[in-house]
DNA sequence: AGCACGCCGACT
DNA sequence: GTCGGCGTGCTC
């Protein structure tokens, strides 16, 4: 980013002002007096109210000049650097967010608006008690001791082992001197030299590639990929280590809170101190604290979730994304972004280094590395090669299955097995519904979809036949559509819903428990229910896909992939590398636990690359198999995708707008893109409301962002009616 | 986001 | 006649 001079506005001349209000524009306000400098937070009159707005850049000077107001003032923080109003912008252009609502993250921060909040410290001052008592002595000893440290009032009064009262009393003759100080104070310092293993050679080397970027400063982003127990950590840490000697700050991104405390452990034993801490959990005042300490310099490393990357950092110079795969990195909270990506966004405006750590790393940041755009670290285990788990492949021509099973006998088996001695099996199928095909007996007859070439896929559930790719549904027809046949028609293959069923007749004992992304009313609802079974609230669980993440199943021991070619097929192009990190959360346990973990692939073709290299844990081969498959198919990281949800209280008029839209599609099709849709979105239903998708896929290097805004501003949204982009969306059927 | 304005239904 | 429903528009 090209270094600019601050500009200084003086009183009275028109300034830009974003305001955290929705307003799709800046606005225009005179300086007030005393001037302000670009960035400045600003409290500003709107209408009747007064609200908080940054200081943009000079004023349009195109709105009538009589109504123009001034800055009420300027508030007591440290004005907004260029780098992360550039960021604001560049992570609102991208991910098509308004800014003001971009700039809502960066202000987070409580009593923004109030000066800084000061209290009362007491220290050793220099006048005379008129008269000296055993209790005043003991105070005095006891300020003499601290120095020049100031205590509270509570804190030194309990130190000396006296009321409060009398510490009022030396401060009248003054030998106790009372002092104003900000409530606010600097974290304490992290010594980089503090503490610090011993690293193996391989930990050593990875660190010192890290630690020389460091020292090079400028932009860089490092996959560091080792699996757990590599030290990935340690070696992170001394990468945070060289940019604290260089005097610059450092960003640890975890993607669970939970995961923070252990963390935050590890730092106090490298640093000798505790970092600040930044997510949902912490307490207002130190959440003030940090937002106002990180702008003035006195907070060196933060720990903290997605929305840390919002921080106003005064001298950033790394940021770690820990698990950079985990899926939480990509969620809602207001506004839809990846912080994985946020974090590569504002390192390169920036100019700073970023470590993306994982023993899993996505795909994106596989083929990054592979094309040349990242470094790549990879760390061995200190532990000798890699654990793998035990990894078998049932071949399915042999297993001599009758019509309509789907769990063979040796998986079933396998699940007994786990039943008895208590532990979970995790039964895995990419496919929500009943059944992916049906068939007339009489004909042969596929019923496919009538707006495009995908099959009909039948919901008992719902009791309808539903298309994956574009949303048409229709009830279950009696008659073959083709032959006129009736009776004829059959349900073929498995879906989640027809593996519950045939679960349930073959253990008829076990608690079992669904998770389909389409079953599930809210987000919440689902993690709630992920969190319930993997305290053990079920024995056998079925499931599409396990959406929330970072969740620990201790018992779960068994992973039967019940098709492992679905994944294979294009149906979903994610499936694959889920159910190879899914095999490897399921291994990680298989060298550290009492319980070993198994995991077991049904295929009709156990010879094809990605089975052949899931099963030989040959993570490059698997890599590069899955990045061929996506690369032909145009998907991403090789192609770009949006998805787009449509929400409001009445499902057909939701459904009538997502069919205009992918009717008016000329914007798009001038880039080259294709819509498809609408569909029910993977959660069909929040709160009352109904969602629709449609999505978008072009190809790289499009603009695609433009192109969208264009498409999406044909309509205006009235009612309760909702449009929200998903840039880059993680799932999609 | 708020808040005002304004245009149609059922009430003291 | 008016109270109040929320659709539409404005805020520098």
């Amino acid at each position: 980013m090209p270094i600019t001079t601050p500009e200084f506005f003086d009183a009275g001349t028109l300034v830009g002002v974003l305001t955290t209000q929705p307003l799709d524009r800046v606005l225009d306000y005179r300086a007030p007096e005393g001037g302000c400098w670009r960035g400045a937070f600003v409290e500003v009159p709107l209408g009747p109210r007064k609200v908080l707005g940054v200081v943009w850049g000079p004023g349009r000077g195109d709105f009538d000049a009589s109504k123009i107001r001034a800055v009420n003032r300027v508030l007591d923080v440290a004005p907004m650097r260029d780098e992360l109003r550039a960021f604001i912008e560049k992570a609102a252009g991208y991910t098509l967010t308004p800014l003001p609502a971009m700039l809502r993250l960066a202000t987070r921060a409580p009593g923004l608006g109030d000066p800084p909040s000061m209290r009362k410290v007491y220290r050793l001052g220099e006048g005379e008690p008129s008269r000296m008592t055993e209790a005043r002595t003991r105070v005095i000893d006891a300020a003499r001791e601290m120095g020049g440290l100031s205590l509270t009032l509570k804190e030194l009064s309990e130190a000396a082992g006296v009321t409060s009262s009398v510490v009022k009393g030396l401060v009248k003759s003054g030998a106790i001197r009372e002092e104003d100080t900000p409530r606010d104070t600097a974290f304490p310092r992290l010594d980089p030299g503090y503490g610090g293993k011993d690293l193996t050679e391989d930990q050593a080397a990875a660190a010192e590639m890290l630690r020389e970027g460091q020292r090079a400063g400028g932009y860089e982003t490092v996959l560091l990929k080792g699996v757990t127990g590599s030290g990935k950590t340690e070696v992170y840490l001394e990468a945070v280590a060289e940019a604290l000697r260089a005097g610059r700050q450092a960003l640890v991104l975890l993607p669970e809170i939970a995961l923070s405390a252990e963390f935050l452990t590890r730092v106090k034993a490298r640093f000798g101190a505790r970092p600040a801490e930044w997510h949902s959990g912490v307490t207002m005042t130190e959440r003030r604290r940090v937002w106002r300490m990180v702008g003035e310099g006195g907070c060196q490393v933060v720990v903290g979730a997605r929305s840390a990357l919002f921080l106003p950092f005064q001298n950033l110079g790394l940021i770690v994304v820990d698990e950079e795969h985990d899926t939480s990195y990509k969620q809602e909270d207001g506004v839809l972004y990846n912080a994985r990506d946020m974090a590569v966004l504002r390192a390169s405006i920036l100019g700073c280094q970023v470590v993306l750590a994982s023993a899993t790393p996505s795909l994106e940041s596989w083929a990054n590395a592979d094309a040349g755009k990242y470094k790549r670290l990879v760390l061995t285990s200190r532990f000798g090669p890699a654990v793998l788990p035990e990894m078998r492949a049932l071949d399915m021509r042999a297993e001599k299955l009758p019509a309509g099973r789907w769990i063979s006998g040796t998986l079933q088996r396998s699940v007994n097995m786990r039943l008895e001695k208590g532990e979970q099996a995790l039964l895995f199928i990419n496919r929500r519904g009943y059944a992916p095909v049906t068939l007339c007996r009489a004909c042969g007859e596929q019923i496919g979809c009538p707006h495009c070439d995908a099959r009909m896929v039948e919901h008992r559930f719902l009791k309808r036949l539903v298309c994956h790719q574009c949303g048409e549904s229709m009830p279950i027809p009696e008659v073959c559509p083709s032959c006129e046949v009736e009776g004829k028609l059959a349900a073929v293959g498995p879906g989640v819903e027809r593996l519950a069923e045939e679960a349930a007749v073959l253990f008829p004992e076990a608690r079992i428990a669904v998770l389909s992304s389409d079953l599930f009313g809210t987000a919440r609802e689902l993690k709630d229910q992920v969190a319930a079974i993997a305290q053990g609230g079920a024995d056998i669980i079925i499931g599409t896909q396990l959406v929330a993440k970072g969740h620990n199943f201790p018992l779960l021991t068994l992973v039967g992939v019940i098709d492992a070619d679905l994944g294979l097929q294009g149906s979903d192009l994610r499936a694959a590398e889920r159910t190879f990190q899914l095999m490897r959360q399921v291994a990680g346990r298989a060298g550290r636990a009492e319980k070993p973990g198994v995991a077991l692939l049904q295929t009709y073709q156990p010879e094809h690359p990605v089975i052949r290299a899931i099963l030989a844990g040959d993570e490059e081969a698997f890599w590069s198999a899955e990045a061929d498959e996506r690369r032909l198919a145009g998907m991403p990281p090789f192609g770009r995708l949006a998805g787009i949800i449509l929400s409001g209280g009445d499902m057909a008029k939701v459904f009538d707008l997502g069919n205009f839209l992918a009717r008016n599609d000329r914007a798009l099709r001038q880039v080259g893109a294709e819509v498809w849709g609408p569909a029910p979105a993977p959660i069909a239903r929040v709160k009352g409301r109904h969602r629709v998708r449609l999505l978008v896929k072009a190809s790289k290097g499009v603009a695609l962002q433009g192109a969208l805004a264009d498409w999406v501003a044909q309509v205006r949204l009235t009612g309760d009616m909702r449009l929200a982009i998903d840039i880059d969306p993680q799932s999609f059927f």
